[in-house]
DNA sequence: ACTACTATGCCACTGAGTGGCACTTCTTGA
DNA sequence: TCAAGAAGTGCCACTCAGTGGCATAGTAGT
């Protein structure tokens, strides 16, 4: 296990809270590098967790799955997104909050999170399995928004449709985005080249990714009225 | 394994097919007994495997997973409805053609998948490793129709993302219409009570959850303009 | 009947995930 | 400062889905 300088946000943690979110950080960074190197089926629990010098019992008590602690970043990106939902106002158009607060959650994580975000999602990509359980978290997530949402808006259960739908179609936005991000990068989308932007953090650069969100979200209203000859 | 009174299109398959579909459908009847007599969880794959006689080897020749077998009558619902999208002619709004689409699946399978599809989706309510292959099934069916449109519609990569979040709307639709049907049995829906509509098959049967479709797929377009004060 | 072919059975095996208990390490309160 | 007590960890045996390989039995075509 490295040591690294903690931050003060660590500091103020309990020593033994401190050592915990160590190793787990610990374990998705070994995953990571494990299964980009030699693939996530190739590569099993018992050597991840020599790697750590962790025993597979201890990786239970952080992880849920294999298959999470190799999309921890995105889980990360999760629990911000449904955090940053429940601390914000919410007032107007209800589809423009969760894209608002979608792109907030992805500004807050930092650049660090975004070199980790790149490479699992690439993973994520070219494993099916890792392709399964995210589109599954993704789904997940979006009965923890409404929930808080219901909470926001006081709706009873006859409206409730109304705002499932409208999670469903947020988090089809993501998939869609996050689906392009990754596989289509000659693309320029319907706001124009990029060149002109100024600064962006570099090709996959979570500028890039708000970006195709953006483009996303803002196609939902037309895919309704999609029409054939 | 049970006999039963050949339908003709069984007839006109060779022997082997014949047999194959026999031992298939013993699998996911003595599955869904099993299951909700005992518990999904708690019925091990060899036990399923001893009471229809057959193999464990021969189990997995005919469904992926354990889960798979527990929701056949979905999967069989998934396989029709994109059969039919397959078949018919496109012209008109897509939102409407997938969704009368969906409805022309369910009417055309007749009572006896009724009474399994109704118990399937109560066994997969109460359990939770069954709800999310549930889910991930509906959003993996979203890929074939959009396969299937984009050779109707012969669209480019551009059009892709619009197409694509029609496939999500939809079957998110499905989804709420899906969820609905099983909770809520008092419910009213916007088309006001349903005394009034002459035959039905019965509670719980698919011309209710037929409504439930219609419903939720009617709800799209105001839950995108839903506005908070 | 003889030969493809293909479905099935059998069996050993992998590997994820769990339960239980002993052990170590941190926290807390007197 | 030191003794509980709590919380985290390691070890080990176990369950059970799912797979690979090969022998066998039943089916289709000649």
């Amino acid at each position: 296990m490295t040591m690294s300088t903690p931050t003060p946000a660590e500091r103020a943690l309990p020593l033994r809270e401190r050592k915990k979110l160590r190793t787990r950080k610990a374990l998705a960074d070994a995953a990571l590098r494990l299964f980009l190197d030699r693939g996530f089926q190739e590569t099993t629990l018992d050597e991840l967790v020599d790697a750590v010098e962790v025993s597979k019992r201890t990786f239970f008590r952080m992880y849920e799955s294999k298959e999470d602690v190799a999309m921890a970043a995105e889980l990360e990106l999760w629990d911000a997104y449904v955090a940053e939902v429940a601390a914000r106002e919410l007032h107007g158009p209800v589809l423009d909050f969760l894209r608002e607060t979608l792109v907030a959650a992805i500004t807050g994580l930092g650049e660090d999170w975004d070199r980790r975000f790149l490479a699992t999602r690439g993973l994520i990509a070219r494993t099916p399995v890792l392709w399964d359980r995210s589109l599954l978290r993704s789904i997940t997530v979006q009965a923890r928004l409404v929930n808080e949402l219901e909470t926001k808006l006081g709706v009873d259960s006859r409206d409730d449709v109304r705002l499932r739908l409208l999670g469903e179609v947020s988090l089809a936005a993501w998939r869609c985005a996050a689906k392009n991000w990754i596989s289509g990068r000659g693309y320029d989308g319907p706001q124009g080249p990029r060149e002109k932007l100024g600064h962006w953090k570099g090709p996959g650069g979570s500028t890039q990714l708000i970006r195709r969100v953006e483009d996303a979200f803002h196609a939902i209203p037309d895919s309704l009225t999609l029409t054939a000859p």
